[in-house]
RNA sequence: GCCCGAGUGGCGGAAUUGGUAGACGCAGCGGACUUAAAAUCCGUUGGCCGCAAGGCCGUGGGGGUUCAAGUCCCCCCUUGGGCACCA
């Protein structure tokens, strides 16, 4: 029995199959194969200073559970792993310490390196990809370049959050509250010159795109919501007395008889014109207001709407009525053309608005029910147009494309479709990030650019991008391919510039450049201009890409990470496709993910990539809370750390027990206890299978047992498709709780039970694998097949009901007829006891589960 | 405010299409082994009533559809997430 005693000592077990693992390059993904190819892909971490937390492993595990059966079912795998290693914190750490944020950046990889190796994840670490190694960023720089040149990137003056404490701008994600996500830091809006990225030229691709894909519903939802594309009318309204027109878009053209008062935003450009002398000073005094509002005041008083009059009227294009124009912050300047028609009656902000100041408020649509004492106003359901001249007694919902047409036909309106999408502020003021590959000169050299026969010509977009700086306009030149990667120069202090430039502004070496018009080289200023009118002098863009940048493509690089001479060879992007599975928190539902989705499609549309979209099936991992209920963070003291549990327990446990605490996507505590009854599991298998007098059999001979193994495998099989691996991890331990009971059973049983257990806890199934004869990997073993046949049992238990009750049960074998069935069960004792001086009014039989008798009495 | 999701024993959860609610695990209780402890194993464990046989109740609350509802429909409560004047 001395075999039996032999402890489970999972840290030298897990540190012998890692090592094996990785000498035998066994996770290798091969790029040039005859298998059918499976691509499964983690959102790759940001490496902070604190390392590892127990959340990471959560979606991690869940993918290697599938690639490490797919591997089994005969793929070939590729689960990759790298860094999204630029970012706000090293940085801050640089101003606090002087470290270079590579060398902190460096520093954190290792330690998250050391961790997720310590996992046993089946990954290929020689794909392994870093977004701030140049032979990276090089590829997401030139990324950029595309989109410059095609006119998708521009630059512009955009309201940002500044933050004054940690002097940057801070992205939307970034501001909590009102205050700074780091730090926790008050911010404000502020105007600065920004990259952006013309997202909005993809709103209806990335709308279409969404819905072949095999994603959860809500994030569909999430960034078809953001993307807000709506249908309604761009409607001319004359200004009475001007020579202009006040444009609105409308989604109700429907209600345009009850638009009582027109609304311009207190930034529209016809403001001035519109508002009357007498009206100017308390015009004047709203628009200074609205103007110092952040957009966070403006809607945090969303409640308690204002408004001025600015004596003006316009006149209703279908029926020449007067309507008087305000002014009020209610209306955004940045959503469709900055003025509404207001239509009290069926819209509640207006009502709100016209209740306050009296407005007339005219009902156009009636309520179906026609019961005016019910149909509250305002209203915004269907019903039949009133109050519409000639519209009326149409149905509204139709109306609207006649009326569209008939102002079409007038001159005074066309249908229009508004996205609320905005572009996207592709710029930040920090060092560590990308280097925006841009250089700037004046109007003369750009002309003379154009007019250079080079490479550089064929770069630059059709319309110029320009920036207004110091008065003067400049215009932007690309760095060509060849000169990329543009690395990030030394500097001595982390600062920012303070003024809301990024730090790269105060290295004059790195900044000022002779550059050349047709070749797109550059010299420091400080060294002499070289010969040729060709070379001019330019400056640098100083400000760097975001976080997302970087990770807007990384899926692709892991097909083919050392590639010099293109982003992804087209062969490999060919095989390889996209990720078959792409996990990660559901917080990036619509920023990465759409941004992704964006620069994927874009380079679909340059024929740099064979594949529209990147993600065909997305899953979120749920969160993990601390064992108090409440979210892990360091000031509550709630954070298990997973290097504390492996030493206690083995990776094996910690994977095996973050899949067993329910549903993948559920938010879901931690338990010290939970991982305790996981590892007893563990070790209950380690014991079942080196008690090598028990499975001495060569053919399974207990029924039950050769029952519940193929049930068993079928369960896991389908539990780990549809990732419910918690079901998956039951129905083994169901097994082996067989077996445990059981006084023998056979190798085969045994060996296949491991196959099972081997994408859960790879590094035990492994040992008791090569302990029990059988040959490493056991991965390679192909992954077992149930025999259905096996399940069904020819004596089968069907249950007796009156009235929907459970009343008693019988044996019956497994082809008996629907009569036999309901004469054994009125002849049931008990059944007969609940029919007493009842009548049965009728029979039910369910095939080979259940037998109902509703009785009456 | 609007749009989604969730609510099942003391706890985490299972029940994939309406068909035996509570699988599996944790915790608890009783027992075996042991000088003892740990480890391991066996039994038991939704609530109430009952000596028992057994009965009744029970999936957030209320109503409904059905022979049959955790599952479908309506209303409400609680909770998590998303959006937030987008005309």
């Amino acid at each position: 029995m001395a075999e039996n005693q032999k402890n489970y000592d999972f840290t030298s077990i897990e540190k012998k199959w890692q090592e094996f693992w990785e000498r035998e390059k066994i996770f290798r993904a091969d790029d040039d194969s005859d298998k059918p190819k499976y691509y499964a892909l983690d959102m790759f971490p940001y490496p902070s200073g604190a390392g590892l937390h127990i959340g990471h492993p959560e979606g991690y595990v869940a993918s290697d559970i599938l690639a490490r059966y797919k591997k089994a079912c005969g793929y070939n795998v590729l689960h990759p792993m790298g860094w999204d290693a630029f970012g706000l914190p090293a940085e801050q750490y640089a101003i606090k310490t002087g470290t270079h944020p590579s060398v902190t950046t460096k520093a954190n990889v290792d330690n998250f390196r050391r961790q997720i190796k310590s996992i046993g994840f089946a990954i290929d670490w020689d794909r392994e990809i870093n977004t701030t190694d140049p032979g990276y960023y090089q590829w997401t720089q030139w990324i950029f370049l595309k989109l410059f040149q095609r006119g998708l990137a521009y630059v512009d003056e955009k309201p940002v959050w500044w933050c004054p404490n940690l002097k940057a701008v801070l992205a939307n994600e970034e501001v909590v509250d009102g205050k700074s996500e780091v730090g926790n830091h008050p911010v404000e809006r502020r105007n600065l010159r920004q990259v952006v990225l013309r997202i909005t030229a993809y709103a209806e691709k990335l709308l279409e795109g969404l819905d072949e894909l095999d994603w959860p519903d809500s994030t569909k939802r999430q960034q078809k919501a953001w993307i807000g594309r709506s249908e309604g009318a761009q409607v001319q309204f004359e200004i009475a007395g001007l020579d202009e027109e006040l444009e609105v878009y409308t989604t109700r053209p429907d209600t345009l008889f009850g638009a009582t008062y027109m609304v311009v935003a207190p930034e529209h450009p016809l403001l001035n014109q519109l508002t009357v002398a007498e009206k100017k000073d308390e015009v004047k005094v709203y628009v200074d207001a609205a103007a110092k509002k952040s957009d966070l005041d403006r809607t945090d008083l969303a409640k308690d709407k204002s408004g001025v009059f600015t004596g003006s009227y316009c006149l209703n294009p279908v029926n020449g009525e007067k309507v008087p124009v305000w002014v009020a912050d209610y209306v955004l300047i940045s959503y469709g053309t900055g003025a509404i028609m207001a239509v009290p009656a069926h819209d509640e902000r207006d009502y709100e608005f016209a209740e306050k100041y009296q407005i007339e408020i005219r009902r156009v649509i009636a309520h179906p029910d026609r019961n005016e004492e019910k149909s509250k106003l305002p209203y915004s359901g269907p019903g039949l147009m009133v109050n519409s001249g000639k519209y009326n007694g149409m149905e509204a919902t139709a109306c609207k494309a006649k009326i569209i047409f008939d102002l079409e036909t007038k001159g005074s309106g066309r249908g229009a479709i508004n996205y609320k999408l905005r572009d996207w502020i592709f710029s930040r003021q920090r060092y560590w990030g990308e280097p925006i590959p841009l250089v700037w000169v004046s109007l003369e050299d750009f002309e003379k650019a154009k007019a250079t026969e080079g490479i550089l010509r064929n770069l630059l977009p059709t319309e110029p991008v320009t920036s207004d700086q110091d008065g003067t306009t400049l215009y932007a030149l690309p760095l060509p391919a060849a000169e990329l990667p543009l690395q990030l120069p030394k500097v001595e202090n982390y600062q920012p510039a303070g003024t809301g430039e990024s730090p790269l502004a105060t290295i004059p070496d790195w900044l000022e450049i002779w550059y050349n018009l047709q070749t797109g080289e550059s010299l420091p200023r400080t060294e002499p201009k070289p010969t040729g009118d060709r070379w001019v002098p330019a400056t640098r863009e100083t400000n760097t890409m975001p976080q997302w940048a970087g990770s807007c493509w990384y899926h692709l690089r892991y097909l083919d990470p050392k590639n010099g001479e293109r982003l992804v060879d087209p062969a490999k992007e060919t095989y390889w496709g996209g990720p078959d599975f792409y996990i990660g928190g559901a917080e990036h539902a619509v920023l990465h993910l759409l941004y992704a989705r964006f620069w994927h499609r874009f380079l679909y549309d340059e024929r740099v990539l064979a594949n529209p979209e990147p993600f065909k099936k997305l899953f979120h991992q749920g969160l993990i809370l601390g064992e108090d209920g409440n979210k892990m963070s360091k000031s509550v003291g709630n954070v298990v750390n997973p290097d504390v549990v492996i030493d206690a327990y083995g990776a094996d446990s910690l994977r095996l027990f973050e899949m067993f605490l329910g549903p993948l996507e559920a938010v879901k505590p931690w338990s010290e206890k939970g991982i305790e009854g996981v590892h007893r599991f563990l070790k209950k298998v380690h014991r079942e299978c080196l008690q090598t007098d028990k499975h001495l059999q060569d053919q399974e001979s207990n029924k039950e047992t050769l029952k519940v193994l193929h049930e068993t495998i079928l369960k896991v099989s389908e539990a780990i498709e549809d990732l419910r691996l918690n079901v998956a991890i039951s129905q083994m331990m169901i097994l082996v709780n067989q077996l445990q009971k059981v006084d023998s059973f056979s190798l085969d049983t045994i060996k296949t039970l491991l196959q099972l257990l081997a994408p859960f806890a790879p590094h035990l199934a492994e040992e008791l694998w090569e302990s029990l004869g059988g040959k490493p990997s056991i991965i390679f073993e192909p992954w077992p097949q149930a025999r259905k046949e096996l399940l069904v049992s020819d004596e089968i238990t069907i249950v007796f009901q009156v009235n929907g009750k459970l009343r008693g049960e019988g044996q019956f074998p497994k082809d008996v007829d629907k009569d036999s069935v309901i004469s054994a069960a009125k002849a049931d004792t008990k059944v007969q006891t609940f029919l007493e001086g009842k009548e049965i009014v009728k029979e039910i039989y369910v095939p080979g589960k259940l037998v109902n008798l509703a009785a009456k009495g």
